[in-house]
Formats: C-alpha cells, sequence, structure tokens
DNA sequence: TTATATACAAACATGAATGTATGTAAATAG
DNA sequence: CTATTTACATACATTCATGTTTGTATATAA
C-alpha cells in the first residue's frame, strides 16, 4: 500500500532478517517457510521476495550478520597484547569472551543454534562446510601465534609443539560450544562453561 | 502381490533403514521423503508405513543401530583392564576405536553425517538432545574412573582432577568428531584424526 | 482346510511451500 | 512536475509430501 522511504525498507529488511532468525532458531530452517517468516515480521511473502532471493540467501545473511562481526573482534581479543600480556589470559578471555556473547547476546545465541542443531548442510548449504572449515583453520593459526608466544616467555607446561596445543584447544572448545547449544536446560554444561574453560588453559600452565 | 515370509519382509524391513540412511545422508532428513526411501528400497510407500509410524521413527532406528551397540562395546574398551594395563592407553584405544569404526564402517559413518550435520533437533527430534546429553555424561563418568586409575598410578602430569581431565577429553574428543565429520574431503582432519587423539593424550603424560 | 492376520501395493484426499507474475501507490530522480 | 523506480501486496500455478484408506495375495495358525 504504502510505499516505503529507503530506511523503511531497511528497517523492514532487518525486520525480515530478524525473523527468520527467530523462527529458525524456534523451528529449525526446513520448517520454517517464508510465509511464516513474513507473517512474523508483519509482511507478506513479496516483501521477503523483495529484499532476499530465497531462504537459503537469509540463512547466509543471517550466518554472516554474526560471523563477521565475530573475526573482526577475534584479533582484538587474541592477539593484542597492549591489553593482557600473558598470552595463556589471552586465548583464555577469547573463549570466554565467545561464552560471553553467547550468553548476553540473543542474536548470536540463536544463530549458534540454527548453525549447530537446527540447519542441514545439504545441497545449497553444503558448502557452509568448508566455509567453517576455513575459518576454524584460520582461527587455530592465530591461537597457535599465542600459544609460541607462551612457550617462548616459558609459561607452559609441556614441551608439545604451539601447533598440537592450538588445535587441541580448538577442538575443546569446538566441543564445548555444541554441548553449550545442546544443553538447552542450562543444568549442564551453560552454567559451567567458563569453569571448563579455566580448567583447559590451566592444564598448560607451568 | 506376493506375501512375504516373516524372514523377507524383516529383510525388507532392514532395506528400508538402509535406504534411509543412505539418503538422509545424502540429501538431509528434511529433503528426504518417504516416496524417495520407498523408491531406494524397491518398495512403495505402503511397505514404509507398514514397518513404520512415520520418518520420525526410521531416524530414531537409525540412530539406535548405530548407538546402542557402541555403548555396549564401551565398557570393553574402555573399562576392561585386561586388554590394556595403562589406563591413558585404553582411553586412547577407545578414542582411536571410535575413529576406526568411522572410517571401517559405512553405516556408522552415515549416521554420525545425519546426526551431526544432515538434521534438525526441533518438534520430535528435540528430545533426542537430553538423550545425547545424558550419553555424554554416561562416557564423561567413564573416562574419569579411567583417569582415576591413572591417577593412582602416578601416570598424570598435572594435579587436576580426573573429572576435569575426562570432561576435557570428552569436549576435545566430541570436537574433534564434529570436524571430522564436516571435513567431507578428508583433508584436514579426517587424515590426521588419529595423530590429534595421540596428541591430547600424550599431554596428559608423565 | 479354512479363517485370519500379514505384508505389502495402489489409490485417495489434503495441505503446504515455492516461485513467479501482476498490480499499485508512493518515493525519488531529472 | 512528470516519469520512472521502488517497495511492497496479491493472486496464480505447480510441485511435492504426508497420512489414510482400500485392495489383495499369500503365509500361517487352528
Amino acid at each position: 500500500m504504502v510505499r516505503k522511504t529507503k530506511e523503511d525498507a531497511e528497517i523492514t529488511r532487518q525486520r525480515i532478517i530478524k525473523a527468520a532468525r527467530e523462527l529458525f532458531s524456534q523451528n529449525g530452517v526446513s520448517k520454517t517457510s517464508l510465509e511464516k517468516i513474513a507473517k512474523h515480521a508483519g509482511v507478506t511473502r513479496g516483501a521477503v521476495y523483495w529484499h532476499f532471493e530465497n531462504k537459503t540467501a537469509l540463512f547466509h545473511i543471517m550466518r554472516e550478520q554474526v560471523f563477521l562481526p565475530f573475526i573482526d573482534r577475534i584479533d582484538d581479543t587474541l592477539l593484542a597484547s597492549t591489553s593482557e600480556k600473558n598470552p595463556l589470559k589471552r586465548i583464555e578471555n577469547f573463549l570466554l569472551a565467545t561464552i560471553h556473547t553467547l550468553n548476553e547476546d540473543q542474536a548470536t545465541r540463536q544463530t549458534y543454534e540454527v548453525l549447530m542443531i537446527k540447519c542441514e548442510y545439504v545441497d545449497e548449504l553444503a558448502d557452509v562446510l568448508q566455509q567453517i572449515l576455513i575459518n576454524c583453520s584460520d582461527i587455530v593459526e592465530k591461537i597457535e601465534q599465542v600459544y609460541q608466544d607462551a612457550h617462548r616467555q616459558h609459561l607452559i607446561n609441556s614441551n608439545h609443539s604451539p601447533a598440537d596445543l592450538a588445535m587441541d584447544t580448538h577442538l575443546f572448545f569446538g566441543g564445548l560450544l555444541h554441548m553449550w547449544v545442546k544443553d538447552i536446560e542450562g543444568k549442564r554444561f551453560r552454567n559451567q562453561a567458563e569453569a571448563l574453560v579455566k580448567t583447559h588453559i590451566n592444564l598448560r600452565q607451568r
């Protein structure tokens, strides 16, 4: 009926994304129709198809809205030695910050849920797996650098290579995040996630 | 057309399960219709509905076919000290055996793929998550026992509690399995999974 | 040997979901 | 001030999946 201004259009666009994220995390991607998304956002499917090619496009955008900022923040927490001198502490803080974001930011939490237990990586989404693998490799490399730093400062317990330590930490944290997401009631992992992180880092400490 | 004997019926039943598993792992649960499953198994939907209530039932049975035997085998590898005296080695062997099964047994591999990246845990499948959490807790407990044993034998590097070590190992392995499954081309994780396990265990060794 | 239950196939009915095409009023460009 | 986009809503066509019902030949039990 009423033609919107550019700013209004952007608002509806964001509302559609939000609606998609919420319904994805409630009912899963497959069982969420564009009709439902449209209704939840207070528009019709026409609006959805105007702003987005299809459901897959919405999925990708939802993912990017959380992961692009995340990638940007990595270097600050992990590599910037200005904030925290102790490299092991920097890794710990990085992991804790991620948990903290999950706890505080609903959009991030919902997106992680969708990505980990409420979508199927087939067909158009299959190549997201490759993306994930590449992202992980990047993170492992950065963690490795920090462990390298810790090694030089003789802060590390064992004589294992920084690469091994980094991969072990990454796998640990990946596992933790998966359990965190699955633990919807929060009584098994969500409440003790921080402690688990600290223990993990502590295992490396001299 | 031809009424089958009890044995024949069981064969078609198993063929339907196999067809479901294969199509689930190829195209995901949501995009696999009972029609496709029936055709892939060489029957009609009538047969599928005769043997199973619906797609969800098929999913649960597929899961059980892999997990019930798995749970049964845990105690043998992990707790039976007859085979391997060194507790740390027993944990290592347990993890390696799981990887080995994934490498060798197609049904297990397909089922893990479906469970981890090709289904959505919502509605009827939501409570599978609780099942998974409980299973994990059981496994962690058993690993803890073995670490306790290792601790008594002074085989362990750090002064951390067996419970902490067990949880850390479990999260590490959960993360590893997830990456293993996602690494379809096999060049990032699948080929070095065993080495990662050995490194992880090695980190605990005195 | 006959009645009944079994193991399906085939047909029916219904309900979504998707993509596209069309309509339209108002914003914006020139 | 007018032409053209823009930002949607509405309507249409098609496909597909599900669940149920009915039909039927044969194993099996009595």
